[in-house]
DNA sequence: GAAGTATGTAACTAGTTAGTTACTTTGTTT
DNA sequence: AAACAAAGTAACTAACTAGTTACATACTTC
């Protein structure tokens, strides 16, 4: 669905608050476009077309398909900022901790494809980009992941052994694999990944590995 | 490093060894160049540069920009394809398979980078590229390793409740996050992941989540 | 309500890019 | 060695694409 129907400018809205709505439209249309194409698929044409404006609207307002790309990011890096300010707070139970962590995380992907494919663009471009964006909101939400784990262990739930950075990337790893690699799973597997029954199938699934592995374990 | 200095063609050579060589050199080029920036990213000349080839013949010998990209795919996976066929096989000790299949694999990403990016950028093209490619390889190596789960579950060594395919998906995810998100990574953490202590790391702590999880057991 | 400024349009430009064509060179076969 | 075919070259084309320019419209402010 192009962005254009929706929200065309009406005749008699104020002007700070039409062109307010244009910068949306081209921020909303050009996240679509970029993470479905990436930066090199992408054109500057389709993406003002779907945001129902004329180009040279779209180069004043961000200056450059760069420039661009790098607002989006932003604009999407800032959502799991936001998130992880909200919902990665320290409650008593490292369990119950490093659960909400993840369940957050992973319906957090599940209903942002869009960040999904973002960030797996960038980590094919090497950071390039996203080196711009990171440095203010993402490790911040690694960080507070961080905490979680370490105090996990101070409390001797978690093995001391754990690198925290190693569980971080592979919480990271476990979830976003799910999406990224939906499209390629999903012939094999013949099912809808997507579907809330599979959802939660992955969510247990990834929680059962991080607790207590694959392995039989004679308690529990 | 460009392609051509190495090899090109000799004076003297046959015909049809010289065209084999030319074919090879483009394949080369073409994986290195499709590697590193994608299809879209990738220009045609530039491949026929490297592989110090005319782009005349580039299509000469395979005929479109996609179709090179296909074969590709094809000539990458076929590596992991008879990787899977001499290390995946089945022996006794089910903890021993396990780990071997997960070395290996893990080893095998790290010295083939172009590999990781190629099936990166096939997760967020769809697949398109891929799913002429796959069935013939793709799955074999999913499957055997699928034997190696289930016949762990038999022996009662991992949980009976473990979905395989969540497994593979995991390990996979587990493996090639490390080298897909590296240059993400790398800043923060402030190391060289490809060192051989990392690496061991790396594989390590994948070993230690997938049999064990994060978890403090009593026994082991 | 006039002047000024932000918003918007369409046509254009200069450079790029996948793919082609007309032609040359070189190895092979008889 | 002549005839043939495969390998190779350079210049070209048509379509595309990021970014610009000259011009028009409409809101705001004085």
């Amino acid at each position: 669905m192009s962005n254009t129907e929706k929200s065309m400018p009406k005749k008699g809205d104020g002007r700070e608050q039409r062109s307010e709505e244009s910068r949306a439209r081209i921020l909303n249309s050009a996240t679509k476009i970029f993470a479905e194409k990436g930066l090199d698929g992408s054109r500057i044409d389709e993406i003002a077309e779907d945001a129902g404006i004329n180009k040279r609207m779209l180069y004043h307002y961000y200056g450059s398909k760069e420039d661009l790309y790098v607002e989006v990011l932003r604009y999407n890096y800032h959502k799991i900022y936001a998130l992880g300010k909200n919902a990665f707070n320290l409650g008593y139970d490292p369990k119950e901790n490093v659960t909400r962590a993840i369940r957050t995380y992973f319906y957090f992907l599940a209903e942002n494809d869009s960040f999904v494919r973002l960030i797996s663009w960038e980590a094919l471009n090497r950071g390039r980009y996203a080196g711009k964006v990171i440095p203010q909101f993402f490790d911040l939400v690694e960080l507070e992941f961080g905490d979680i784990i370490k105090d996990g262990i101070k409390r001797k739930y978690i093995r001391p052994d754990m690198d925290f950075r190693q569980v971080i990337l592979s919480v990271q790893a476990l979830c976003l694999a799910y999406f990224n690699r939906r499209e390629i799973v999903q012939p094999l597997w013949q099912e809808d990944l997507l579907s809330e029954k599979m959802l939660e199938a992955r969510l247990q699934h990834i929680l059962a590995l991080i607790f207590n592995g694959i392995v039989c374990h004679k308690e529990e």
